[in-house]
DNA sequence: ATGGCTTGAGTGTCAAGA
């Protein structure tokens, strides 16, 4: 089982990139984030025909994740049950036995600002939803554009971005409050090569010097973890005209 | 130098991203 996420910034610009990335790759599940449309907008055809099925939750201009998938999927959920948020961050949904979560976790903008303040009161949000739904979904994966260098060497430049947006100490605290809930980064898993990133700036020729961050993720629960066999960021699409300034990241599940 | 691009909305130019 191949589960992958990748912020798409728009899926109408990226659909051609999102249709040939499947077909290349062909994953059992594929997490999108800022769709930035409504329903009307989303390509349900298109990717019938590529033979994916799409759960959506979406608005107009921002946000909105989908969750497209090959396979049957059941117990569909959209966003964080009893936390109220206009803002279309999570669908989630059971496919072959595992529990598939994919969210768009707030950016933030700056640290201090109301934006900070409702992105650790998400990620808290969402820390206590997945503690319940891990006791009814051992099989858990949570993949998504979480907003959240995790590490020093996830960042191109630490002391520059040193308690930073993205970086700062609170938010990496939220994102251990997830693998304290028993859950493991699979990127981790296994040798990567240094310098690896899966988001680039469009300014400044980012993606060609590099300059780059790791904040995009699949965390697995314990049970999957045996299953995990790789998990690689594929920096291809970010290399073709119009990219999205995300990569995506596959995880392969045996 | 708080800039530098890209998107959606909407037709002038701004909010938001990360």
């Amino acid at each position: 089982m191949r589960i992958a996420t990748w912020n798409v910034n728009s899926l109408k610009v990226r659909l051609p990139h999102v249709l040939d990335w499947l077909a290349t790759h062909e994953p059992d599940a594929l997490c999108l984030q800022e769709t930035k449309t409504e329903d009307k907008g989303f390509p349900f055809a298109e990717l019938e025909a590529a033979g994916y099925r799409a759960l959506h939750n979406g608005q107009k201009t921002y946000n909105g994740v989908a969750l497209l998938s090959r396979g049957e999927v059941s117990d569909v959920q959209r966003d964080i049950p009893g936390f109220a948020d206009e803002q279309k961050r999570v669908i989630a949904a059971t496919l072959d036995g595992v529990r598939v979560v994919c969210g768009y976790m707030p950016n933030g903008q700056a640290v201090g600002s109301d934006k900070y303040a409702y992105k650790l009161a998400w990620f808290a949000a969402l820390t206590d939803w997945l503690r319940e739904e891990l006791v009814r979904y051992p099989k858990l994966a949570l993949l998504g554009d979480y907003n959240i260098a995790p590490d020093d060497r996830d960042v191109h430049d630490p002391a520059a971005w040193k308690d930073q947006i993205l970086c700062s100490e609170p938010e990496r605290a939220a994102f251990r409050g997830l693998l304290d809930l028993g859950l493991s980064d699979s990127f981790r898993l296994f040798e990567q090569a240094e310098k690896s990133y899966s988001w680039w700036d469009y300014r400044m020729l980012g993606f060609r010097r590099n300059q780059g961050l790791r904040i995009d993720h699949i965390l697995i629960s314990a049970p999957l973890v045996p299953l995990c066999r790789t998990c690689q960021i594929d920096k291809a699409p970010r290399k073709l005209e119009r990219p999205s300034d995300h990569a995506p990241v596959i995880a392969e599940l045996a």
